[in-house]
DNA sequence: CCCTGATTCGC
DNA sequence: GCGAATCAGG
């Protein structure tokens, strides 16, 4: 693989975009392996991994004859369904929250219904059809203001257009592969 | 067995 | 630096 700044740039914004490694690798005509493997290099953002592959862990750890045995199981520290980083600033150029804040749909706080006892999340189920709410987190986490874009997402988009327009970062033209 | 991504390690 | 091989989890 010739990694070009293009092929580099087309990676990035692929990886942005919330492709699995396989389909970037289809996408840009190389191997999965090429692809999470320069990603590393370049220290893209990891993208929430099945594995929870620790290495290293115990000191005893020096000699690896092949890789770690199976120590303990540590406490998941990933969230199946990642919440939204709500700390991003839709400011200057937030890559984009990718289809890891698209999927899950994370509870918005209620408005100031009633202060029941309600462990403050999942109270409002999810309203897909008929009305997509833009998933774009607004306000801190955690407290009474969190809320979400209530703009209507676009279809097959999980934000409204305004915020898809920040979120997704248009990936260069590029034409030399379009197969 | 399919998929996923991460790390390792020979090159 | 590269990426196949391998690992590991769903």
């Amino acid at each position: 693989m010739d990694w070009t700044t293009e092929a580099i740039d087309a990676l990035k914004a692929l990886w942005a975009e919330g492709h699995s490694t396989a389909e970037i690798g289809r996408r840009m005509g190389i191997s999965k392996n090429a692809v999470v493997g320069k990603a590393h290099r370049l220290s893209l953002p990891a993208r929430p991994s099945p594995i929870r592959r620790e290495t290293g862990t115990s000191p005893a750890a020096a000699s690896r004859p092949v890789q770690e045995p199976k120590p303990a199981v540590i406490p998941a520290t990933r969230p199946s369904t990642p919440l939204p980083v709500a700390t991003l600033p839709p400011a200057t150029r937030p890559i984009a929250p990718p289809a890891a804040l698209a999927q899950p749909r994370p509870a918005a706080p209620p408005p100031p219904r009633r202060p029941a006892p309600v462990p403050s999340a999942v109270v409002r189920p999810f309203q897909r059809l008929g009305g997509r709410s833009c998933c774009w987190p607004i306000g801190e986490p955690g407290t009474p203001e969190f809320r979400f874009c209530t703009a209507e997402a676009i279809n097959g988009k999980p934000y409204c257009p305004e915020h898809a327009s920040i979120a997704y970062v248009k990936a260069r033209d590029r034409r030399e592969d379009a197969a």
